[in-house]
DNA sequence: CTCCAATTTTAAGACAACCTTAAGACTTTT
DNA sequence: AAAAGTCTTAAGGTTGTCTTAAAATTGGAG
């Protein structure tokens, strides 16, 4: 996990990189805005640490920005500036969270590891409704109950609940789930799906599995 | 918008709702922690304001909860615990802020405003009126009910929301929707009109789908 | 290497949902 | 009152999906 902490303030700053580096973070410093700037957008991070008032480009331009370009990235402030004005303003202008120095560390690392935890998009485990499925071990269960599936029938699974509430249409199972790149009709997208609402015993009632005519299929909590 | 506040102080309670409502939220209180866990899991909710100390479950048991069946719903913890060891233990269950009282309710919304930007940045939500489309789900629903509409009910609904105010003059329509480039004339449109305002019961007093006569038709907001 | 079992793919008929058409009732305009 | 435009309804006709079974392929055991 990368963090670029942006903050002129030497003590601060390596005060702030020995902690996040003890708890197994990477991370970079930039001591002027211009850098910061820079850094955030030419590298990968996945947080950002910012101070408002910085030699070069202030933290709140830094802010906007970055949002210009990139909505999800999450920054927070953390800052001297402490009055309502200035907390909103920080708010506003893009911000995650908004931290008022002084603070404990121990609040900080906190807030921080808040912004780690909802990246689910990389979890094993996902569920839809009494459904449940591990990528890394290869399993999936009902109410508790193992239910068996093949390669491909867990891979078409696995492809709805990661877009669980968003239709997958058929050329993307095909290219998703079958790998083929060009225009291809068969049933087979049909026949798995059956066969994993036959596995799921999915009956009228328990539709997690629903089908969009003409379009292709989307699974849904219900 | 749907805020679900679970605080039991009563003018604390009123003046949030208040204020949220002026913002445009819709607002429900649950003055107990055993009414707002079981409203918080059983209906749809954007954002949890949740006290700590409250009758009933505690607000951290509540996001615990919460938790263990939805971990994207974002969840802000608004209390009078305010020591250090306090806060890491609320954001620890899991929550996304924690706001200590007494706060400014400028920077409550403000806070609170963060957790919708980033489903707005990339929503793909139309509204009229109580109607909600999203083209990514293929979901409508109006009054929080959803309306299953055929392919062709569908994107006719999406054209006409897409060009809410505007009229959508008969070949627009034709082109856009049926892919047809050349003089046609039959009642494809009428009829897919009229089973539109059938299922969203459209009555006279909501007529968000007007007839433009001789031109053709405009989705309106009233 | 060969065979067997499990999995995947193809194919086809049955089925259901959807779209279109057309015709008569209704409304608005001239 | 006539004409033009729209609404409503219901009956085909069409298309996409479901289901089943058999053929083809794959992977592992002997």
């Amino acid at each position: 996990m990368n963090i670029l902490i942006v903050e002129d303030e030497i003590g601060i700053a390596n005060f702030l990189q020995q902690g996040l580096e003890e708890e197994d973070f990477i991370v970079t410093v930039c001591d002027n805005g211009t850098d910061g700037l820079h850094k955030a957008l030419t590298e990968k991070f996945d947080i950002i640490l910012l101070d408002w008032m910085l030699p070069g480009i202030s933290g709140i331009e830094i802010c906007k920005a970055i949002r210009e370009v990139n909505s999800e990235l999450p920054i927070l402030f953390l800052t001297a500036k402490d009055t309502l004005q200035e907390t909103i303003e920080g708010l506003k202008s893009g911000a995650n969270d908004y931290i008022k120095k002084p603070f404990h560390f121990a609040e900080l690392l906190e807030r921080t590891k808040v912004h780690f935890r909802r990246d689910a998009s990389n979890s094993t485990e996902l569920k839809l409704g009494s459904i449940l499925l591990d990528t890394e071990r290869h399993f999936v269960s009902k109410n508790q109950k193992e239910i068996p599936l093949t390669q491909k029938e867990f891979a078409l699974l696995e492809m709805l609940m990661r877009n669980k509430d968003k239709i997958c249409t058929r050329t993307e199972i095909i290219e998703q789930v079958w790998d083929i790149h060009f225009e291809y009709n068969t049933g087979v997208i049909d026949v798995f799906i059956n066969s994993l609402r036959k596995k799921l015993e999915l009956s009228e009632n328990e539709n997690y599995i629903q089908t969009i005519r003409g379009i292709g299929y989307i699974a849904k909590e219900i």
